[in-house]
RNA sequence: GUGAGCGUAGCUCAGCUGGUCAGAGCACCGGACUGUGGAUCCGGGGGUCGUGGGUUCAAGUCCCAUCGCUCACCCCA
């Protein structure tokens, strides 16, 4: 068995895998986008100084070892870090900037897998450094949500919102822990944590019990405690996503759970797709970098996640085309054919695809074996072939049927092809 | 980490209140079928009934434990 929240991927989920991210670099790459494939684990260090040691990912989520030398990794939970890593590795500060970088592959978080949940998956992961105009947080969600259009999904919901600056932030957590503090007991268990930690995951809470406490006594939403900067960025944010016509909902308890974003914060999100119905999320993260110990060097960028882009799409009855069968598929018609069937398929490969049956066929059977298989042409190989080199190849679409020198049949079948 | 549901053939599942209960369909292989269309009919291989204990004359069937899977919570992709 496949370890837990791990599985293999094969025939059409392995497809739609790879559609997936072959339309993500399209989009990608189109705005600038250059693709980087970082290792999948680092030292522990970069998650724990750019994830945040608070969150749960840090605290709870990691895969982490030591090698031989004592020293201590992690299989990557995400991406920003370790990409923000390679920038300042690389100096691609001194690079014309903004520097836009892309990359999709398997990151790793040791929780309780559930629909939409494993403990491998794969994301594709945006990020453009070096800027903090709100021009970039507005292309990199519209780029997210063209990278999900362009894939044909159609029931999507864009959900904005800004953690401020970090002073804001601080202001109103301080203004929730007052706030809340006196109704301690009400609260949930996880949100009774939460107050200790970070008061903002209070707002985000699916206890109804929470949510009416919540209500009942007037909560502000963290806009309100914006700062100009902070809201000004915001604006102009919405102002561009409104050109653009990405249709988007402000959701003030939008809280993202890594503690490196600052200002904008975004999530898509599919309603079909059971408990986990994010897509992709992202925002700013203006202090990442000197978090990993280089220069100021803003950011934003966005995730999102294969698996459960590929569940969204099926949820939409999304279906992918037939896998393409064999251009030639050889049946030999005696023992003596099934040799010169190998030798003939390697003769035609690479050029065409071919396979051959390993057993003699009656022609009838192989046939069958040919159309079930889909290839375009059988091809048999019979006493009477093998004594003047030829071969009898059918085109299983129409019927029709030609007999000819081995010699001729690469030349032959590139045309009848083409 | 918490809770609930579920583990019978490669896949989907049947198997009532314990007594031919080791089954079906699909898939795979072969035959009917001497050189031509995914069909049909017939046959075949394949399972320590997740695992370990227990109750019983008798356990896929009941009890306990354990492992695994799924979904949900937490949090996130």
């Amino acid at each position: 068995m496949a370890v837990r929240g791990t599985k293999d991927l094969f025939g059409k989920e392995l497809r739609l895998h790879q559609h997936i991210v072959a339309t993500a670099r399209r989009v990608l790459e189109a705005a600038g986008a250059l693709e980087l494939i970082t290792p999948i684990f680092e030292e522990t260090q970069v998650f724990e100084k750019g994830v945040g040691a608070a969150t749960d990912i840090v605290r709870k989520e990691m895969f982490t070892f030591q090698d031989r030398g004592g020293r201590s990794l992690t299989l990557r939970p995400e991406g920003t870090a370790a990409m923000v890593r390679a920038y300042l590795e690389h100096g691609m500060k001194v690079w014309p900037q903004p520097v836009r970088l892309w990359m999709a592959g398997p990151m790793f978080r040791a929780e309780r897998p559930q629909k939409g949940r494993y403990r491998q998956f794969h994301q594709v992961n945006y990020e453009a450094l070096g800027s903090e105009s709100p021009i970039l947080d507005a292309e990199a969600i519209a780029l997210l949500y063209e990278s999900l259009k362009e894939l044909g999904l159609r029931r999507l919901v864009v959900k904005l919102s800004s953690v401020g600056d970090p002073e804001d932030r601080a202001r109103y957590n301080a203004y929730l822990r007052e706030l809340l503090s006196p109704h301690r007991e009400a609260l949930s268990e996880d949100s009774k944590e939460r107050l200790e930690l970070n008061p903002m995951r209070i707002l985000d809470s699916k206890s109804e019990k929470d949510q009416a406490l919540l209500q009942e006594l007037g909560v502000r939403p963290m806009l309100d405690f914006l700062g100009e900067e902070a809201r000004a960025h915001l604006k102009a944010v919405e102002r561009h996503l409104g050109r653009l016509s990405i249709p988007y909902e402000l959701e003030p308890a939008l809280v993202r759970g890594l503690d490196y974003y600052v200002r904008t914060a975004f999530e898509v999100h599919h309603a079909e797709i059971g408990a986990q119905s994010a897509l992709g999320g992202g925002g700013r993260y203006d202090g990442l970098s000197e978090l990993l110990g280089g220069p100021r060097v803003p950011g934003v960028g966005f995730a999102f996640g294969v698996e459960r882009v590929a569940l969204a799409l099926e949820a939409e009855g999304y279906g992918l085309s037939e896998e393409r069968g064999p251009d030639l598929y050889l049946i030999p018609l005696a023992e003596e054919a099934v040799e010169a069937a190998f030798y003939l398929a390697e003769r035609l490969r690479p050029r065409l695809r071919v396979e051959y049956a390993l057993t003699p066929k009656k022609p009838g059977k192989g046939v069958e074996e040919a159309l079930k298989r889909g290839a375009a042409f059988a091809g048999f190989l019979g006493e009477d072939e093998l004594r003047t080199e030829e071969v009898t190849l059918k085109r299983l679409a129409t019927g029709e049927q030609v007999r000819l020198p081995q010699a001729e049949a690469l030349g032959f079948l590139l045309s009848a092809l083409a």
